[in-house]
DNA sequence: CGCCAGTTTGATTTGTGTCAATAAGCGTGG
DNA sequence: CCACGCTTATTGACACAAATCAAACTGGCG
């Protein structure tokens, strides 16, 4: 009921009080993956006084809402984050998970709202960007400008391979290929490649690959009694990479 | 047999010799979709000096291809462009279709290379657009900064559409949704949303919307059957926009 | 005029969805 | 601490939309 409650409130961590939680991207130890920026002490500090930070988000609050007012771009600094859209029907599109070191909400720049809505796996902590802040800096600094088109060119082209892999791939590689791409990102943080625990229910993996949760059950399933996984509930461990790399097939 | 001469040469228009074809995006009528910037005179003429056209591609020229470098991003000007990428056993995925006005390319910043590639449907006029230009200036020319943000947010907010489209629509209702589609942008170049030729054939279609050939043209069948398209090959007479409304479902 | 790519239509197969039932996890409150 | 209830996950039987295979037709272009 907790849960219920969070739910149904905004969550909007942009206007929360922010000097009680500053924010040092010098020392924050995600910065090569977030904001990996050659930018001198003076500019990164700039940066930082933009950045703003509130308390964790618990499981299931929403970062955003679709429709929303555009303010600010989010970069996660712990746990996990949906981003998703839901269609006339009520069904649910997710579109991308997103993991410490990694940045969403960009999809609100071109109307001014939010085309789709973020909300926590589990207890996260999350910095706001606000945009109008950051878009004037970038004026002043090239490489901040450079890397923010970078960092949507980048959305853009990850959006562009899950279109391929939902129109070309069957059920098995796209399962497979989530896990390689979890796996990968879990590698490029210094955790295990092989065993994590996906922080996301099937019914999210369901929404983001197209299938149902009784077809990712039996992807799993069948994985691992093949012996590429040992699946246990959330818990994974990858057995056999090359098998699993052959199960994905071509999407990466 | 031009066309596979044509479609293995680098149809380069960057480098081409551009003042032969000098723009003038003060006189294109396209100008308002393309770039519907509050630039003044010497601002627009700033603009204009960095953007390069080379002479028409012909149908099935290529455009750009995955892999090379990225220099430039692209409007078209005339003829149709469609941007796709080729799986790892051959299979192509379409993942957009450029009318007159509109952009592409913008999938080359984060990494330096195309990420798709992209080729003529007919005879089309682009304008290539070197990116370090246009970043250099969009420095100086706030407006111009926020522009390419919105321009590349929306690219993300369509690429996100498609996804949701392939994810959880049926073939009709996908079909329908591209035919509005391509019916409200033509409405926005003030012409017939009502009847048009097509640009693409049935196998960019189904590219496109992940399906097959034949289900495409199973679908134009059905839809003429039931009174709601006049189908020609390629020309489409919508003769009931309310049910092609109601066969899209919930895409748009 | 003839060729070849593109399109249409039909017959059959198949992967995934749907429906249904059971089991397992997990937070809540007695 | 256990019992309850609810959400999530698993497994099976069956249905169906779209893929596949096959064949005929069309139209544009040399």
């Amino acid at each position: 009921m907790s849960a219920r409650m969070a739910n149904s409130s905004d969550a909007n961590i942009g206007s929360a009080c922010s000097h009680e939680y500053r924010v040092s991207c010098d020392t924050c130890r995600l910065s090569q993956i977030c904001l990996p920026l050659a930018l001198n002490g003076e500019d990164l500090d700039r940066l930082e006084r933009i950045i703003q930070r509130s308390k964790p988000l618990q499981k299931n609050d929403l970062l955003y809402r679709e429709g929303a007012p555009f303010e600010s771009i989010y970069a996660v600094r712990s746990g996990a984050v949906k981003a998703f859209r839901t269609t006339g029907d009520g069904r649910e599109q997710v579109t991308g998970f997103y993991f410490p070191g990694e940045i969403l909400g960009m999809d609100g720049i071109s109307s001014g709202a939010h085309a789709s809505s973020a909300r926590a796996l589990e207890t996260s902590a999350i910095c706001a960007i606000p945009f109008d802040s950051l878009e004037r800096l970038s004026a002043h600094l090239p490489g901040l400008q450079r890397h923010l088109f970078q960092l949507m060119s980048r959305e853009i082209t990850e959006d562009q391979l899950l279109i391929t892999l939902l129109s070309k791939n069957a059920a098995e590689e796209r399962v497979a290929t989530l896990l390689l791409s979890i796996a990968r990102r879990n590698a490029r943080r210094h955790l295990s490649a092989t065993q994590f625990r996906l922080p996301m229910s099937r019914i999210d993996i369901g929404n983001y690959l197209g299938l149902t949760v009784e077809t990712i059950s039996r992807v799993f399933s069948r994985l691992q009694k093949n012996g590429v996984l040992a699946v246990d509930n959330k818990e994974i461990h990858v057995l056999d990479n090359a098998a699993l790399e052959r199960a994905a097939n071509l999407g990466t």
